[in-house]
RNA sequence: UACCCGAUGGUGUAAUUGGUAACACAACAGGUUUUGGUCCUGUCGUUCCAGGUUCAAGUCCUGGUCGGGUAGCCA
């Protein structure tokens, strides 16, 4: 893994005897699915006890239950384990901790560094004061503590209603930061929690929770993201005031920000509800179980995550990055197979009627060990409608009126007519074969600079294949007013292709390259038996288009 | 106009802790190729600004500029 600030920190502190082993915590809150923004922070904090003696544990931080689901939970362990993590025994939540948590609140109390608010939520915030002016204290700051005590049992017996009282720690109301300013430990939620059920009617608040959690479970280095920087202090203040057994250490990071996504679990719940997209794993979704049925890699991910590095200042990497990882995994092990996505019809007039030729063809060119496979050659075949052009353009390589080509793993073949419908769009070509060069090269070693993919009109098997576009338009969606309104209403295009018909019985989630178009995985969703259908992971690069742009600006001007 | 944090190519991270600014992506230009894929080669920077310390500053000091965060009974 790549080196960082935060693992330089580790490194001293292990160096200087300070710890002897480094234990680090994940700790999302199951009120959404993970995406690739957790991924960086997942192999962050998972990927620190593969290179120094410790352990990393998993944590949910469930002290909201009016948000937080099981289904939540349980897809959160799936996903951390699809990127290959592995937490051991340590699976806590820090609702566990809920006994031990009031006990410290009451704690508090007794010490008078907490005291029980009668104010509503408006006349606190009113109180709260600015950011550039100081708040007032409460009227009720200085309750004695006999009556703080027992105004808090009443909250915990449920005698009270929400939002008519909360428990506040007493620190500054003056301070700079607003953190400071006597934030609150406790709120009344008379909500049934997915863990402890109807035990509480009281819940504590993150600041409240999140520091003591880590004390608990011995945490060396609490690692988050950068909003909660001015958190520290408040953290800090609670493991000084508490009889904690254990002194962590918050250290902050910059979360990862994509282009052209959003990564908001606020907003992507938004996607989910009002139906602009299948659901949490909607192969559009920047979510782990979105880009899992879709085809990306754990690999990649992981890849990507160490290329991507950890530092302090917010930044916004470019998806071409993370569209680079995953080529580079899957060029190295994904099978190849023809697909001809947008189909045109060849007939090849001096084949001979009937005949039928296995040919045979490389699964991943240059890797021996992934052997070959036959592909049935025929007569009538489909090519890719892009791959001929009647009036082609300079440089244009692929097959046109007299140009020879070849049929990868088959035939060199020249197009010699063009059959049109009543509307002049090419319906069907013809062309002749040489019978001497079977396999894609003759003996006299001429060259031909094209190479097309095809399949077999008889043979090809219809399938359905799901190409995806960028889900939002604009590079930062987030920033816009309305991200929805940014949304690419061409992000998926559904297409019935022709392939190979080996792939009939590909499994889902089994993934291929369709030669010169893309990368493939079978979704896990929408196929049936025999009848796969497949999900675009990530195109090929594509110079050629580059080229085709360049040369009409070039005729333009 | 409060407090906290940050600033290195188009993008993201490095820089032996004061000693030749490196790696990857993108872009561009070539080469190889039975995928216009892969692979290979090359091109692309006054380290935010101004002072200061020093033989030597991306790194240390002072002042500024710009960007981000913070006023939930969310996390």
């Amino acid at each position: 893994m790549a080196e960082n600030f935060i693992r330089d920190i580790i490194k001293d502190d292990l160096a200087a005897g300070r710890h002897q082993q480094v234990v680090v915590r994940f700790p999302p809150e199951p009120n959404g699915y993970l995406h690739i923004g957790h991924a960086k922070a997942i192999c962050l904090n998972f990927g620190l006890p593969e290179d120094f003696p410790g352990r990393c544990h998993l944590r949910f931080d469930d002290t909201n239950p009016t948000k937080e689901e099981m289904e939540y939970v349980e897809a959160i362990q799936e996903d951390i384990r699809w990127l290959g993590f592995d937490w051991g025994e340590h699976l806590y939540y820090a609702s566990d901790y809920f006994d031990q948590l009031h006990e410290w609140a009451i704690h508090l109390i007794r010490e008078g560094k907490a005291y029980v608010e009668s104010l509503s939520a408006e006349q606190i915030r009113e109180y709260r004061g600015t950011l550039t002016e100081p708040g007032r204290n409460s009227p009720f700051r200085d309750r004695p503590i006999e009556e703080n005590l027992e105004l808090f049992a009443a909250m915990g017996r449920g005698e009270l209603e929400e939002g008519s009282h909360v428990l506040r720690a007493k620190i500054d109301m003056a301070s700079p930061n607003m953190n400071m300013r006597d934030p609150t430990l406790y709120r009344i939620r008379k909500a049934s929690h997915h863990r402890t059920g109807d035990k509480w009617c009281i819940y504590p608040m993150y600041d409240f929770t999140h520091g003591q959690s880590d004390a608990m479970e011995g945490i060396t280095h609490s690692l988050c993201s950068l909003e909660f920087e001015n958190h520290r202090p408040l953290y800090d203040w609670f493991l000084e005031n508490l009889p904690v057994p254990h002194r962590p250490r918050q250290i902050e990071f910059a979360r990862l920000n994509l282009n052209r996504t959003v990564m908001s679990k606020r907003k992507l719940l938004q996607l989910v509800e009002n139906g602009h997209v299948e659901g949490w794993n909607d192969p559009r979704m920047p979510t782990l179980s979105g880009m899992r049925r879709r085809g990306v890699t754990a690999t990649a991910i992981r890849n990507f995550c160490d290329v991507v590095g950890v530092a302090k200042r917010d930044s916004m990497v470019d998806i071409a990055l993370l569209e680079h990882c995953l080529r580079e995994d899957l060029n190295a092990h994904s099978p190849r197979r023809m697909a001809v996505l947008d189909p045109l019809k060849v007939v090849i007039d001096n084949y001979p009627e009937g005949q039928v030729e296995q040919m045979e063809a490389e699964n991943i060119p240059g890797v021996a060990e992934a052997g070959t496979r036959k592909v049935p050659f025929s007569k009538v075949l489909y090519i890719e409608k892009e791959d001929f052009r009647e009036q082609a353009p300079r440089k244009y390589f692929r097959m046109k009126p007299g140009q020879e080509v070849r049929l990868r793993y088959a035939y060199y073949v020249t197009c010699t007519e063009v059959v049109k419908n009543d509307a002049g769009e090419v319906v069907e070509i013809h062309c002749r074969y040489d019978p001497e060069s079977k396999g894609g090269n003759t003996a006299d070693g001429r060259r031909v600079k094209g190479t097309i993919h095809w399949v077999s009109a008889d043979h090809a098997l219809a399938a359905e294949v799901r190409q995806y576009g960028p889900l939002f338009l604009s590079e930062n969606p987030a920033a816009e007013e309305d991200f929805l309104q940014d949304l690419n209403p061409d992000s998926l295009t559904v297409l019935t292709a022709q392939v190979e018909p080996g792939l009939a019985e590909a499994e889902p989630g089994s993934r291929f390259q369709f030669e010169r178009k893309g990368y493939y995985c079978v979704d896990t969703a929408h196929s049936q038996p025999g009848k796969p259908v497949f999900n675009l992971t990530v195109g090929l690069r594509d110079s050629w288009a580059k080229i085709e742009s360049k040369e009409r600006q070039k005729a333009k001007a």
